[in-house]
DNA sequence: TGTAAGTCGACTGTTTACAGTCGGTATTAG
DNA sequence: CTAATACCGACTGTAAACAGTCGACTTACA
């Protein structure tokens, strides 16, 4: 009985290619691997412990987040985003939302939405003590959850598919200036909105938001 | 000199992995692949005369634009999309269509975009007495180029994303259906929109757009 | 007969080794 | 000093193999 060589609390065990992806992700989106940086395979294959052919469809999924870019002859590095990217990046963010919040407004069960997104922002009130990483997760994590109570799954994948970049962008302009407009505030204002049933205020409450918040990066 | 494999008119020769995409993607949204039917990968390795490794890199990419899904221990089938599924590919696509609408009407060379945008009909009108693929070809040629001409590389990379579940979608709808709704007028309106600079006016004419379409195919 | 255990086959996940290709770089001949 | 050559690094693609898993089928036993 005692030694389970895991808990497995509910968790699934992922393919080594799901881990790489992981594993890359944070890599990317921390710094450690730097915009601009060539990826060789075989360093990679070696450094995560697992075979090219592996690591190739993992590469494949990172391209087409956009964390990674591709050069000639397939050479692959991590993508290096300027301004303009950034605020192009925001403005799709802004665009998806947007339908999230609207979408939301016209759910026949706005109660249990609300009340969702209550507890993602208790969970960023408790996160603004905690390291810089813990606040954009949980920022990060109202979003996709905002996302995610439409029942929308293509929105949602759509976003997800987003959030790579949205990460670069953040750490591109510098955490400091990127975790600045995460304030308790406005997300508040954010659900207020939403609360009322009123697509259009919602639809301009995000939209301000983000704007702000792509403003605030590129600044 | 005479006997060339292949014309090679200009174009680069792709990769076997980009092939076979290709010949996957149209396979499927030509119903050549059933919705539901269960791929095997050494089935296709073999049809499409590719190594298991290669195939595999291409299947990923199809997972991630929602053509195929995965079963219990990965096994992948052709997607199959419900009603609901096509409003929520629908909704996605008008959101990401209406912010490149609003995007165009602020451009700076409002000139070349209205040129681009009436050849792109004009290869529509060539195209109403042609196959009906052509026609779907025409339609969504159209709207890529739309979000191409706005300049903001992660919209066209969204769109195209989706545009696999488009092309399920009218797949699904039954091609009757789904090509109803691709007249030469309803663009010109788009069109006409966006030349007036109208951000509003645009945004509210491509929803509107999308709304009969999404309706067309569920009706 | 009914069911529980064992077997087989089909697939996927993953690894290893290898051939081919393309450029860039260093080396060497003139 | 220049140019042809050889080499090397890295990606693309291939083939073969093995483990793990699950469903279906078979078989043996109560």
């Amino acid at each position: 009985m005692a030694g389970l060589t895991a808990p497995l609390l509910g968790l699934q065990k992922k393919s080594l290619r799901e881990q790489a992806l992981s594993a890359l992700r944070t890599a990317i989106t921390s710094g450690e691997l730097e915009p601009g940086r060539h990826l060789v395979e075989t360093e990679l294959s070696e450094m995560l412990q697992i075979s090219r052919g592996t690591l190739r469809e993992a590469l494949r999924q990172l391209e087409q987040e956009g964390l990674v870019s591709a050069g000639p002859r397939g050479r692959l590095s991590v993508r290096h985003l300027d301004e303009k990217e950034i605020r192009d990046i925001y403005a799709v963010r802004a665009a998806l939302e947007s339908l999230a919040a609207r979408t939301l407004c016209e759910l026949p069960d706005r109660q249990h939405v609300t009340e969702s997104l209550h507890k993602a922002i208790d969970a960023m009130t408790a996160a603004t003590s905690g390291s810089l990483e813990d606040r954009i997760e949980s920022d990060l994590e109202f979003h996709r959850t905002l996302c995610r109570l439409t029942g929308n799954e293509t929105l949602l994948h759509s976003w997800e598919s987003l959030e790579g970049s949205i990460r670069m962008s953040i750490m591109f302009a510098g955490l400091e200036k990127g975790v600045s407009n995460m304030s308790v505030d406005r997300h508040n204002d954010i659900v207020a909105a939403i609360d009322t049933g009123d697509a259009s205020l919602a639809r301009k409450t995000i939209l301000e938001h983000m704007d702000a918040a792509a403003a605030n990066l590129v600044a």
